[in-house]
DNA sequence: CTGTATCCGCCTGGATACTG
DNA sequence: CAGTATCCAGGCGGATACAG
């Protein structure tokens, strides 16, 4: 009789398991980089700004083990590598142009609402 | 002449506003939660398995302040406060239905894929 | 019922130095 | 050129106790 309340776990929760692969801070941007084509470790590291050796690496390999990019490298010296999006790796760009199609609709009042706030509970009590 | 390498930074990077916004742990699982209608704290706090006072106070705070979410405190005793989805969270639902779409369809490949890296990056030399 | 406050471990990510 | 290794600070999130 009484309405249900259904629970819902975050082990379950879809969405989670798309942030934890996209989530973390460079991987979008290195992606982003790559669905223009075929690049090498060194052009991503020029493409993108302030990102570090580590950081790149570490995106890199990770994406690698998500299946969403493949790693080729080439035995020549001196080395080069060439990372690609995988197929599955390109069925996410579609996401990320409405992800940033969102943030060029909305994203203002989203700043907006964050300076309304912070004028409502930031006044030090200066009232009279 | 040469190519242009067109750099891109993180502060002018769409995608990350988005998920500044959406990322943190228990963010969507709130919003989900409340794309069926006003809630209680007390009812989203039974529906989300595992979430803390403090976490759930935490990520609803988050979301008012970025307008995603409207608080109303009923005066009363005891205490009520509803919450729900303002027009601007309204618009990220889509989007997480999406992700859940993408989770269903691809992520069966992300884990086949982490485990065949896995096997082929742990052996622990036993090769001859 | 709806929160606040505090402490604290862990993990992410940055800086730096070294290598095949 | 394309990495690896190490150290370290800061922040996120969990546990617990207390409050209007």
């Amino acid at each position: 009789m009484a309405e249900k309340e259904p629970r819902v776990s975050i082990e379950e929760c879809s969405y989670r398991k798309v942030l934890d692969i996209v989530s973390s801070k460079w991987t979008v941007l290195v992606m982003a980089a790559l669905s223009g084509g075929t690049r090498r470790y060194g052009e991503l590291r020029r493409r993108i700004a302030d990102i570090s050796q580590k950081m790149l690496t570490q995106t890199l390999r990770q994406l690698e083990r998500d299946g969403l990019v493949e790693r080729n490298a080439i035995p020549s010296v001196p080395p080069a590598v060439e990372y690609k999006l995988t197929p599955l790796g390109e069925t996410l760009i579609p996401h990320f142009r409405e992800m940033r199609q969102w943030a060029h609709d909305y994203y203002p009042l989203v700043e907006r609402a964050r300076s309304d706030y912070d004028r409502k509970h930031e006044m030090p009590a200066t009232m009279d």
